[in-house]
DNA sequence: CTGAAAGCGCTTACAG
DNA sequence: CTGAAAGCGCTTACAG
């Protein structure tokens, strides 16, 4: 491993002090009054010697790391990983590089990545919690580290948050079916208790409701981590039992996804034999015979608000700031082929 | 903020020394022949502390982070951030931590990941390089900074790699359309000069030309960072000369799907009016009308032999290893419906 | 068996 | 205008 260079090299070649050299590298020669002479030198020898400063050092001296701990359920699946994306870039433009860990919904492996996030001392944090993490977040905040929670959040926390008007999201999702014609709408959503998915569910309930149509019956609950064949499995039977479905709602993109291989594998058309809604768009949505309606999520601005949200925390502020977002339904028609 | 708790902390807290603390709470106690009064007192005063090391402070003292560089040319891509993923879990259970950064094949952004993670005090690379940073990688390697490339490579550097046999994928993807009597096969590929690309080519020419057929006329390259539109151009463009074309190679995921976007607004059946081989998988060929064939790579062995590789080389060796694995062809027949 | 001390590379009052 | 010194939290020879 050859030798990093470091101020004292700079310093000792220059022939001044370290403290100079730290003054002139980091922009503070004007305040200090350091002889135009000295500053020339010194930013010509670290020029030529290639100089990067240490990170390390300068964290563990100023307390701050300029880091932000990115806790995603699986940095793999495309709604995080872009995400993800959104968050690195937004963070870079103001100094801050990204530190990420994937939970997998599970909170044990929530409370490792955490660990692992705050021994390497992040500023603050973005977070997609999940279910039973609760006081893992509380711990963060009683510590008075920044968070922002995305996606989904806790009710009984007092903590700055961006999600999706999920209620919104399939209220007008069922809705639109509704005025399609469907009268027996399914909803497949997942079994827990984060709210994004209780939201997403009461949307569904609401719009089913105010339109006097029953729906206690044709809400089906999915297991989170279900394999394809368990997916498969639950909608068979409830399919077995309600022959009459005219149209199904699905409450995330896996879901939707899995959905689709459902339909394939059983041949059912979509949405010929059945009206469809999916969850947040992808290649598969578009490239469907007939491309497939979605509740599609400003992303983006989830991400740049999440980002913006955090840096006003770190930089001082104590304020919580709560935001939710609309959904933009994305209708598509049969295609002209 | 909230102060952290330190060694000293414990340290005062118990009456010892700070070093007698870090010996206990490193397991090296036994070495120390610390007595076994003291161990028990250090270790609970750090548990009911909550006492949780930091690891900048430590990072600096033992100028090592474990921390691991990760460079891809997208993170929301879910090519790259699947192998972000699997990269993440192996490192994981070296205890070894990821930063990453998007360079978005560009070769200034690279630089500026690359000094972000230098800075950092990465202790190792895992890239994905762009064309054009061969200097930034032999930087790297100059300063005898553990690196595995992966995905591509330079031929003229000696670095660590692991890689798709890219000829071979494209080879039989090729010969397998060949060998369903296609005779005027194109091939779409990126305009560049990174290897793996070069490679695909080659592969595809090769086929043809074992089997007589031209192919000179029949490659189409699309520029980096292209948009559907001009990838619509370039395709139209290139069928209006063509229209005996009767098979088409992708020779990676982003232009195959670019390529059935195409094809869908174009109203050419694939793959009734035209065969079709994909690359890399994902939802939308699995839920083609009919299931689409595509080369499939090993991802999960590229992601964790990259992070073995790498450890190797921090653990001391100064062995170079390159691997090239062996790609699939997946043969999808059509669809039972 | 235990503690005092040095030092990783940096920043920043403080003194002159 | 410049330098000596302290200190961030840790690890690790060294001395006793």
């Amino acid at each position: 491993m050859e030798k990093r260079v470091s101020l004292k090299d700079i310093a000792s070649r220059v022939g001044v002090s370290v403290a100079l050299v730290s003054y002139v590298l980091n922009g503070k020669e004007k305040e200090m009054r350091v002889s135009a002479e000295v500053v020339a030198k010194v930013r010509q020898a670290a020029e030529e010697m290639n100089y990067e400063p240490n990170q390390i050092a300068r964290s563990l001296r100023m307390g701050a790391t300029k880091t932000i701990g990115l806790v995603v359920a699986d940095i793999s699946n495309p709604f995080f990983g872009h995400l993800a994306r959104i968050i690195e870039d937004e963070a870079f433009k103001s100094g801050y590089t990204v530190i990420f860990g994937s939970s997998d919904e599970d909170e044990e492996k929530s409370a490792m990545v955490l660990r692992t996030l705050q021994n390497r001392q992040a500023d603050g944090y973005i977070i997609v919690p999940s279910e039973g993490t609760t006081r893992q977040i509380s711990g963060l905040l009683r510590k008075k580290r920044p968070v922002v929670l995305v996606d989904r959040y806790f009710p009984e926390l007092n903590c700055s948050h961006i999600v999706l008007n999920n209620y919104q999201a399939t209220f007008d999702a069922t809705s639109h079916l509704i005025g399609k014609g469907c009268k027996r709408i399914a909803l497949v959503a997942y079994r827990t208790s984060l709210i994004h998915m209780k939201e997403r569910i009461r949307g569904y309930a609401e719009a089913m409701s105010v339109s006097g149509l029953p729906w206690e019956d044709l809400l089906i609950e999915v297991e989170f981590g279900h394999t394809q064949a368990e997916t498969d499995n639950a909608l068979n039977k409830f399919l077995e039992k309600n022959r009459n479905v005219d149209g199904m709602v699905f409450s995330n993109n896996g879901l939707s996804l899995g959905g689709l291989y459902y339909m394939q594998k059983y041949c059912i058309r979509v949405p010929r034999d059945l009206a469809f809604i999916g969850f947040d768009g992808g290649e598969a949505f578009d490239l469907y015979p007939t491309p497939l309606s979605y509740v599609s999520q400003p992303l983006e601005e989830m991400g740049r608000e999440a980002v913006k949200i955090l840096m006003d925390q770190l930089h001082g502020t104590n304020r919580i700031t709560q935001i939710m977002l609309t959904p933009t339904l994305i209708i598509r028609e049969a295609s002209p082929c």
